[in-house]
DNA sequence: TTGTAAGCGTTATCAT
DNA sequence: ATGATAACGCTTACAA
């Protein structure tokens, strides 16, 4: 008397691991059916009080551990969700992931990652990765992409959002903050201390939509009131602190030195204030230095920095239930703007007299 | 005249997204059978060279991308490998895992991140889900875990790695800097600078082994020369920048100051130095300030300061080349202890006279 | 070199 | 409420 189960390891023999306990495995010591293992994993209610009970003590016996691929393949569902982030050192970035993952975990959700070093190509060649590993969805930073990322992303039908970007054009797509306005109001509160020479301290707008739309907000800010920045007082770079004291000082060169330097992220301004102490400026008395996000260290130093405040972590928290409400085919009706909050300190203030 | 092929969607309907393109549709069009369009994919070279292009151009065509669930389930491999941190906003392992995720990317495998809040049940849960979802390995920090995790591991033939420790007796398992060691010689070096009164700025050593042994290298190279830190001198707390100038008021409440201070990582050493300096201490006349771990601003502050620099995107790429060679079977030549160098900058000195 | 078909460990349909 | 069994989309013996 041969079952239909006696089937299984006729043949192969591949050099995969060895297999272990399976669902298989719990059915036949529980003595139920496969499909009854599976309901009291999956939809416990279905099943009778006493044969849930049964089969949850040999789980929990045998130490069966149910096999992801397999329910994927079954469900074509992994409950993953992959990200793909410029660079992951970034203070921003990394507070966004931390939020990211932990809003993904309460629905038991997983986090995959890449990193695109910040070049499109990359980028595209992480998703389709993403998409092979069988993501449910894919979170994105910024809305520029390589040409052909919205084709492969829908014709697999993977739901995505693009982060750290928000303009009422994209609603729906996008969840961050709006980096132009953020930094044309950052630069409006300079006009109206009194600033009319400014200075740019930017990490370079390649492959960066969003340093990009900031610089937009700066200029739009200035052109209103008929004010430019002079090209030699626009200096840009890589950003690290280290960039920052380099460029700062390349900014100063010669006079007349603007009365406001505005700086495209926090390493840049940390860098561009400490090398203004090393040079002996009085700040905000002789120069105003403002940034852009906030991290710990603007707060704690000597002087500390004006700059906008994105809540990073809360960029990943609602992306991340964007993504499950579009994989639930939910609208969500939580804002997708966040915030951009020009947090005051003391490195700003009116331009010297004269 | 019904081929097998026929067989295909004759009952289920799941409520799963549509299928798309499959493996055997490209088959289909290009002429030739499923298994064939695997080989192409697999290993190129055993098919003909006219069907590897034929094939090829309708895998283009078509824009298949390969089902890794499928895949996984019939290799029983996911060519994903898990890690399990602490937290992710910590500056060396954001570090870290950038290092690991270019070394897996290298050869074509991805990271799926989770994260333990320093919690050795959340840990244990981490894990489980990620061998649910099937990792070829698991990167985990120390190597002080849940009593039942090197079980569930093992069991389920999971080659696994701690990391940001290491020590002789767990040669094979550990990737990391020896953490007893490097202050065993940083408190060396002080002494030798004729410190005799220390203090130390720890983070909390609860659920951290790593922390735990710096403070034994502590307390071992004074024990050596009869000297111990007084219990008032002993201070400990979260790792923030913030906590670190806490901390560091609190530690100098009566006098006679400690000549040294010893901060448990990066962010509390930069606190301590602020602190001091709002507080008018001369660094390091007065008083000498190092720390643990190198980030950038630790470099560029108004005082450097001395500390001991771990290469964290190397601890990444090691435990990512160990547990690879883990998988492939081989022993791995290079060494698994990282270099904990002591950079001396100008935050530590002789003692004051007198 | 290429094709056939069994099998990977689940889920879900259908019947009971 | 439970069981039998056909998918899920791929890889890989084995046969030709």
């Amino acid at each position: 008397m041969s079952s239909p189960r006696d089937k299984r390891r006729t043949k192969t023999a591949s050099p995969a691991p060895a297999r272990s306990v399976g669902l298989r495995d719990v059915a036949r010591v529980a003595g139920v059916s496969t499909a009854t293992v599976s309901r009291v994993i999956n939809s416990p209610d279905t099943v009778s009080e006493e044969l849930r009970a049964r089969v949850n003590s040999v789980v929990r016996h045998l130490g069966w551990v149910p096999h992801g691929a397999a329910r994927a393949l079954a469900t074509r569902r992994t409950q993953t969700i992959g990200a793909v982030f410029p660079t992951l050192t970034h203070g921003d970035f990394a507070r966004a992931i931390q939020g990211l993952q932990n809003e993904l975990s309460k629905s038991g959700r997983t986090l995959l990652l890449a990193c695109s070093e910040y070049s499109p190509e990359q980028e595209y060649e992480q998703v389709r990765m993403l998409i092979e590993r069988g993501v449910d969805a894919v979170l994105l930073v910024g809305e520029a992409h390589h040409r052909d990322l919205s084709e492969l992303l829908e014709k697999n039908h993977i739901p995505y959002v693009n982060t750290f970007v928000y303009n009422a054009a994209s609603h729906g797509t996008c969840v961050g903050p709006d980096n132009r306005k953020a930094l044309y109001e950052l630069t409006r509160y300079l006009i109206e201390l009194g600033h009319r020479r400014f200075g740019v301290v930017a990490q370079t707008t390649e492959n960066n939509d969003r340093a990009a739309a900031r610089m937009r907000g700066i200029r739009e800010a200035l052109a209103e009131k008929g004010l430019a920045i002079e090209p030699r007082h626009f200096v840009h770079g890589f950003w690290t602190i280290q960039e920052g004291r380099n460029l700062f000082r390349r900014l100063l060169q010669d006079k007349p030195w603007p009365t406001a330097v505005i700086c495209g992220n926090a390493y840049l301004t940390v860098g561009a204030l400490l090398e203004s102490q090393a040079m002996g400026i009085a700040v905000p008395g002789q120069m105003s230095i403002v940034g852009y996000d906030d991290i710990e260290i603007m707060a704690e130093l000597p002087i500390p920095l004006t700059t906008v405040r994105v809540l990073s972590d809360e960029v990943g928290r609602r992306a991340a239930r964007l993504l499950i409400a579009k994989l639930e085919g939910r609208e969500i009706d939580e804002s997708l703007e966040c915030a951009a909050e020009i947090i005051v300190r003391q490195s700003s203030g009116p331009p010297p007299k004269g």
